[in-house]
DNA sequence: ACATGTGTTACGATATTTGAAACAAGAGGG
DNA sequence: CCCTCTTGTTTCAAATATCGTAACACATGT
């Protein structure tokens, strides 16, 4: 594709490399805390309950040490413990969230609209942010059933190697897009190799076309559809996906119908004045 | 009021007493990690933002340290800078509550009967859950105008001076209800003395009538209705409850109407077979 | 009974964290 | 303009808080 080509070869041109790699105990950063987070970060739909000696494993730590680490946590009422000894999360970890979910009331009122295209698609339509090197789903619309995942808040996602994060990424401009396939890359280098074409050229169709299709990069069994919708007043970027079973997806329609028609609905929905629509949507209304 | 009196002198005849309280430097817990967190909990929907030297200040820290704290929160996603270089919450923070929002779908099927009720009272209902020793909402349903709050999961209130919280008290029972409530009486003493009393009251009434009321305890402008709900499946205990303002509440509609027909509500809602009823809920029933 | 796995505590060594101080950068104010 | 005040970050040595070993109690299953 010569599309994607030509975000990369700019991207080639740069040319700018790698700086500090001191990565390794980095003494600036305090490893207790980073620990205590990995260990609620460890939970998901799936894995709901863990045990002691479960984490120590997965995060490669010593059983004692996450015993205090663990205990520390439910003293702070993020974790509880279950009639078995096993750690769950505690319902108190919301209150964290709730900052965030105050912020973005704006979603409520693209609920309609999103609501709209869960029933044209008979899929899940979700609202997405950036958050530093991934996407948060902030909002899904429609009927879970038979999908692999809950769609609740929180749900988030790769930026190289899912729609969502593609479009997300079609939002930076210039230098600030430079910088953050730089930070991309640096953290992740093996996707960065794999996935990097593929995102240039999404990133180049969002902004012709509106949107971006990814057939199960991510989620192997989910195709999904994305399109940019812009910057909140508080600097944050947000999408408008679409997500399909596999099965279901027929890509001529993809292609022809329900990209499209989800490229317009994002520019009715920029029409609400909620975001600082990109320039390339400028360009073509 | 005698019904006070009952569970009060059950409780007082108890006399178990304050074990060790060595609340101070526990060498037992973490302290980096708590400090970690505590930051990350300053955060509200009024507080969004919040430079290094605020946190130091609020939390009693060297700058130095929570420059680092901070700087960890980055790294890890948590936290992200705004453009004057002041920590924000980042989207991120709600993957972490994602296990816990995706783990109480059951929600979901009360929103329903939720809106009757806020449309009913033209007030805001919310679904709370205990967590510790605070209740959690996890749904609201309403209309946030005129609120002193922005309703979305994640708002924490006490249990000792909330309508919520007491009919979430409510729901225990024997010695469950006396550890609860111990634990509250070590942890926030000054609480305790002032509001036990009426919180047994309410507990009370909340086994014999169904709900209770608490006008303008924990919000002064706001007067709630709570009733309990019962237990899910997996353990977590569940109220209803309804927020007016304070200027809009006739306290003999509230006491006459509004409360018993919640009380009715939690009866048809529990027939949905999501909670373990409590009993004295059953015995009415 | 034993063997295995688990979660917790004690304790010494040590590595991590801490606060003071110094620095650079910015914001007013005169 | 200089000056002052505040801020955020970094350095560095001190020391404190954290870590891992080991030992324990407890459970489970053979």
């Amino acid at each position: 594709m010569k599309d994607g080509k030509t975000i990369l070869s700019q991207w080639a041109d740069d040319g700018q490399c790698d700086l500090t790699i001191d990565t390794s105990t980095d003494q600036a950063l305090s490893s207790t805390l980073m620990r205590g987070l990995e260990i609620l970060g460890l939970y998901s739909d799936t894995e709901d309950r863990l045990s002691n000696s479960e984490i120590a494993r997965r995060l490669g730590l010593n059983r004692a040490t996450v015993s205090r680490l663990c205990k520390t946590l439910v003293h702070m009422g993020y974790l509880r413990r279950d009639p078995k000894g096993l750690f769950r999360l505690a319902p108190q970890i919301l209150s964290l969230a709730y900052p965030v979910l105050a912020a973005t009331r704006w979603r409520h009122r693209l609920i309609p609209p999103m609501r709209e295209i869960a029933e044209m698609s008979n899929g899940n339509v979700s609202l997405c942010v950036m958050s530093d090197d991934r996407f948060v789903q902030v909002q899904p619309v429609g009927d879970p059933a038979s999908f692999p995942h809950i769609p609740e808040p929180g749900i988030t996602g790769p930026l190289l190697r899912s729609a969502s994060g593609r479009s997300l990424l079609a939002l930076l401009e210039g230098q600030e897009l430079n910088d953050k396939l730089a930070e991309l890359r640096m953290r992740f280098p093996e996707d960065f190799d794999k996935y990097a074409e593929p995102t240039f050229a999404a990133i180049q169709r969002c902004r012709e076309e509106g949107f971006c299709v990814a057939y199960g990069e991510w989620r192997p069994n989910i195709v999904a559809l994305s399109t940019p919708l812009g910057q909140t007043e508080d600097g944050l970027y947000v999408a408008l996906s679409c997500g399909l079973p596999r099965f279901r997806a027929r890509e001529d329609v993809i292609e022809n119908d329900l990209g499209p028609r989800m490229a317009e609905a994002a520019n009715s929905i920029r029409m609400m004045g909620v975001f600082r629509a990109p320039s390339f949507a400028k360009q073509r209304a």
